[in-house]
DNA sequence: TGGAGGCATTGACGCAGATCAAAGCGCCGG
DNA sequence: CCGGCGCTTTGATCTGCGTCAATGCCTCCA
């Protein structure tokens, strides 16, 4: 139920990052119940890499040559029309790129660009689809990860077209806050031009709603959130678990016929 | 390519549905992989089940009994919140109803409603589940079927954050009549104001804007679509198949380790 | 044949949110 | 300590599209 970004180890503890594909793979949730030997022959064929922020992963009608697993910090995909953007979804870790794409040898339908600093396993297009045919645990990870994504879509469509700016705005603070007594100072997770677009909104339009906010209970300053008065906020921006539940990867174990 | 609703038996010949779940399996395109023993055990735990317009196939919240599969007619997903619905998707056969949500043991997150009238398939979604975990290929099967779910709502999504109102209903209507010579009047495939939800906007402003097509040499009378002027309508609304390009099942074969 | 109900059309109007523009305000490098 | 750059804030304005309402047109059925 984290909102966080996958981009602090600004303080405290530096992220174990993997030092190699193999233990990319193997420190990745959605992975563990595949056998040992499919993930070494996908991790022979990988690299991990690591990109600076603005990266461009892929381009749009790009035929992928790699499935790639974001392992860490985060990517935005944007649709792209000449010299519009129009942005999609933010993709944390650990999830895979537009895995349909990839699957179907198909163009991606997508711009996917790095947010901060990333880092990313590149496994070779058609070693990975090789293991989806060939291994039926990995290929029901794959479902799996995939069902996930496919949700939060959904709910993020729902989210887009049920709720007005300020509603989004809303529930996304008291999402945040939720997890604190009221009254305790959260901060946010991310620099407000991407709350605001991943909340569906221009900057301007998310910094006004921030200030609205006061109205119903919670206290804005700078990036620090205060819920002042928890009943209010809480009954004006009511949250939806069909919206603004997590979307976790659920296991399905592959069992003999 | 066909922007056809699965709804019409209305002229012609009849289209001919399946008579038992077995057979509503056989003939399913992207089943032709899956084992005949496979599809006998589904089959055994499946009634074919024929619904009028405006029934609701299921809620939102609801957790899945069955795994659906879409035989006939067209079925929309909706988003819910309270009074208000809001148009997320329009399934068309041969196709499965949220398999996500089937898959994860998860509410669905939208309500199902008939149009027209639909046949539908539905399978104990235990059952469903258990041969996804335990055959690799109708688990790839619903892999593939997944994806080209996931690539149709992006592009949806696209469609709807890259272009007005208009253009859309220009796209459209050029996609639709590029079919057959410039001139020759096409038929809209359905009601009017189904269109405009599947094109997110109100059936007023859709109206409005096939009057505003005649401006750009697309003529509209009722129901009827004639392309005046391919050249200026085709540079007005210009196709992209990342958007607008049709997103078929693509098969992958299980192969052995 | 007539009227009721569903859909489409048309016009007037309003508004949420985008756009444009101009300051503030850190933060960093020199 | 200064200047520039990127982010944010704030205000003014614009506009696409939704809403509301009136009307017309079909089809179905009594």
């Amino acid at each position: 139920m984290s909102l966080a970004s996958g981009d602090h180890e600004a303080h405290g503890v530096p992220e174990d990052r993997p030092a190699t594909p193999r233990d990319a793979l193997a420190a990745t949730p959605w992975l563990r119940s595949v056998s040992q030997n499919v993930l070494d022959d996908l991790a022979g064929h990988a690299v991990l890499h690591r990109l600076p922020g603005g990266s461009i992963v892929f381009e749009q009608s790009e035929t992928p040559a790699f499935a790639q697993f974001l392992i860490g910090g985060s990517v935005e995909l944007l649709g792209v029309r000449g010299r519009d953007e129009s942005f999609v979804e933010l993709i944390r870790p650990v999830d895979l790129l537009l895995p349909a794409a990839v699957l179907n040898c198909q163009p991606y339908l997508l711009r996917a660009r790095v947010l901060g600093e990333a880092s990313l396993l590149m496994v070779q297009a058609e070693s990975f689809r090789q293991a989806v045919t060939s291994d039926h645990a990995f290929c029901l990870a794959v479902l799996g990860c995939q069902a996930a994504q496919f949700r939060r879509r959904v709910k993020q469509v729902k989210n887009l077209g049920l709720r007005s700016a300020e509603e989004r705005v809303g529930c996304y603070l008291v999402r945040l806050t939720g997890s604190v007594p009221p009254g305790t100072p959260v901060h946010l997770p991310m620099e407000k031009r991407l709350i605001a677009s991943e909340l569906g909104m221009t900057r301007e339009t998310f910094s006004r709603s921030l200030g609205a906010m006061a109205r119903h209970g919670i206290r804005v300053e700078g990036d620090l959130v205060t819920l002042d008065d928890a009943a209010s906020a809480r009954t004006r921006f009511a949250l939806d678990p069909l919206i603004d539940g997590a979307e976790d990867f659920h296991p399905l174990q592959a069992k003999g016929a």
